[in-house]
DNA sequence: TTACTCATGTAAGTAGTTACATGATTCC
DNA sequence: GGAATCATGTAACTACTTACATGAGTAA
């Protein structure tokens, strides 16, 4: 129940709509989680049903509402229970791996392609890592002036060193999966090579 | 449809039952991939159907049957297309780095524990795909040993190559799991002693 | 008036989990 | 005779995806 604990967490910062909530997860929390706008709705409810969170019903324009969800004390709590449970280590089931431990089925061609897609798709996440890091180092994101805002000045240090490691982290498993690409490459154009000579042998 | 390939490609080195089947996921794929038996046996029935596979109903003992599925000529066409397709990055979700993102709300000896298990865990799979890789390399597993056997010679390097370099790729990434552990037990103990030096300067 | 953003949902389907359930075989 | 292993399933549930669906507000 990771979503759960991903929204209250976000909804301990101030009060914010589905909508909101939902476009966050695209901005700046993206690169550590995502989630859907359809299952962010009906997960709010339910959490509003289990007293997490309590929904205020606002105006907006003349004709329309929207429904502003807050945290409440029971959320607060669950938020640090949540903290306290021990780190679940998600089951080693990787479709990439899986997908190159096999690439004897495809040409030498597709396998270079798959590398570097590979390779470029890390690339982007870095860069985009990269530059979140460095905003969140200069406290400097609108979601972390306002938690900052929300929390007593000694746990400051904390809330921005917890997040920056998590996003070095990130940009760590991005530098080997960009490696190991790299490394694909040169393995397929030896493998090639070699199969080259054996073919002018024969 | 991962676990459909994953099974394909099992099953090309040879006719296996569900059991032999859910038996290699927790031995030398499991690294890879895993699947529960519960998921195996309906998954192949469904295999069945669309033709990927044929099973022969054999007797074990004097009352029970068991049912050995083969790979048809469509489930290795299947591979092969399976094979071409380009790699699928997954939206990024990790539940743990998540968490660490809001070790605020933990104790620090809280935080110290769960990077000491993160750092504990990747270390023992570390050693599992570190013996593995080992094995691969000098063609030495059971598995690779039989796919070797059915398949023709010029395409032997590729096949342990390929498989190699994708448990080099999770050796790698467990090394900056751990890293990235150390590093954060090295932050949480900063943040500790930081804490305490503003509790005396109060 | 048109396009974009704000806002909130439902429905059907996929993938995977845990628990429940059964029974034969083989080895000691 | 009992325990471990071989062997195969079903059921209920959780998490998530894609597609369908709607409509108000706002700025050009």
């Amino acid at each position: 129940m990771s979503l759960r604990h991903a929204l209250l967490a976000l909804l301990d910062v101030g009060p914010m709509t589905g909508y909101d909530l939902a476009r966050v997860f695209t901005d700046s929390v993206r690169f550590a989680w995502r989630a859907s706008h359809s299952q962010i709705y009906p997960e709010l409810r339910t959490m509003e049903a289990d007293g997490l969170i309590a929904a205020t019903e606002m105006e907006r324009g003349t004709r329309a509402t929207k429904r502003q969800y807050a945290i409440t004390d029971r959320g607060q709590e669950e938020l640090v229970r949540w903290a306290e449970e021990p780190f679940e280590a998600p089951p080693e089931r990787s479709v990439v791996h899986l997908h190159a431990m096999y690439l004897e089925y495809a040409s030498f061609d597709t396998a270079r392609r798959q590398f570097r897609e590979h390779r470029d798709h890390y690339a982007t996440a870095r860069l985009g890592w990269v530059q979140h890091v460095e905003a969140l180092r200069n406290r400097d994101t609108n979601l972390m002036r306002v938690r900052l805002a929300s929390k007593p000045e000694e746990m400051h240090d904390a809330i921005v060193a917890y997040k920056v490691h998590v996003y070095e982290g990130l940009i760590a498993r991005a530098d080997v999966e960009i490696d190991w690409a790299e490394k694909g490459l040169t393995l397929v154009n030896e493998l090639e090579a070699a199969r080259g000579r054996a073919a002018v042998d024969a």
